[in-house]
DNA sequence: TAGATTGTTAATCGATTAACAATC
DNA sequence: TAGATTGTTAATCGATTAACAATC
């Protein structure tokens, strides 16, 4: 039933665009179609439909997709049917923000705590996550079979938080350091680069303002 | 002189991760070779040499690439050699977190001002930064010649503060927003997409943990 | 029946990788 | 001279796009 061959990462990075407009359209509609998607989008209406064969959905001829039945099916591929937890290491800037950030659970993202070795910050609540000692991490992260560890410490430090977080059992790491982390084969590394975004951006300022 | 071609985006995209390796290398050695570079980031070796050679850098048979020339070619190709000034819309988490990353200089972006609708933190400043009334955004920016901005508003307001920016002479916009902007041409936005990262993420656990 | 939209197969395009001669 | 490394040309691979028959 399951189909063998996984849906490819440009594809499954479109999916969360695709599910924003689902929602809009899923209370005053039942059906959607391609060509409406990719008009919201500014996409080709072909490469939204191939995507959608990908996921393994099928539609009707002239009437268009399920608009329900691709809500599932995105949710059930990106494993948002089951809210995932996670922790937060590094309460600096840049975590603390993104433990504030209501926009996670909308992406079946629920941080539980965060970790520090600032004795500062240990014990306080950060916009209502506890903050515990990074020392305490591997056995609390293990009791609750948390798989997902986000990384927002100082990039001098990354790698090694990146270990105790694998020792820990943690299996995915979202990478906010600017670090390569050098990690074993089963162990997932989804790097969040804003050096290479802003690269992107001013290469095309630059080429643009000459 | 200049190649016509540009460079492609995946090429750009790993420029600063080359950036910083030849940092690294910089104070000990004058030369480095392509094989070097792509053992410590995990990359093929002929990828390296072909980047290189698309920004146009020469290197020596049998002794590698200039280290400083190098870095010379991809600071000019990136608009660092001349530091961009920037301002950023929204004091919200993510807005101050990224008032307060020190990382971005090392990226030759330079957050002059902030701006904000909320009265009770015009006229503060966060993290050294003015926060001024997004009202007089328009005049300030125009004065200072400011070409990128930073967007970190609520998605609500993102499209209507988008073409405020725009109005005001902003040729640039980092959109840290979920809101697919709406803008003409000659508009460069770069999209940082949280949602498209971690759905990747979440896929690939999805696929191992099952 | 006509029109809209899907599913499928083929073509195109661009990035990555391979092969190998040229050069220090 | 031998070895290391580059530059260049060709092959491969995968994603996007095009074309068109099938279906509601």
């Amino acid at each position: 039933m399951k189909e063998l061959t996984s849906v490819s990462v440009p594809t499954v990075r479109r999916l969360p665009l695709y599910m924003a407009i689902l929602k809009e359209i899923e209370p005053t509609s039942e059906h959607v179609s391609s060509t409406l998607i990719s008009d919201r989008l500014g996409l080709e209406q072909i490469q939204v439909r191939k995507d959608l064969a990908g996921i393994g959905v099928t539609g009707q001829p002239a009437v268009g997709f399920n608009v329900r039945e691709l809500i599932g099916a995105i949710e059930q591929l990106l494993g948002w049917d089951n809210i995932r937890d996670a922790i937060l290491v590094g309460t600096g800037n840049l975590g603390q923000a993104l433990l504030g950030y209501d926009g996670f659970a909308r992406y079946g993202l629920n941080i539980v705590a965060a970790f520090d070795s600032n004795p500062e910050i240990i014990g306080m609540k950060i916009h209502g996550k506890p903050v515990f000692d990074i020392e305490v991490l591997s056995s609390l992260t293990e009791r609750m079979h948390i798989q997902i560890g986000i990384l927002a410490v100082p990039g001098k430090v990354a790698q090694q938080v990146a270990d105790t977080l694998i020792e820990a059992g943690i299996h995915a790491i979202w990478n906010f350091t600017p670090v390569k982390l050098n990690v074993s084969d089963n162990t997932i590394v989804e790097q969040v680069d804003l050096a290479a975004s802003l690269a992107v951006l001013s290469s095309k300022l630059k080429a643009v303002s000459k």
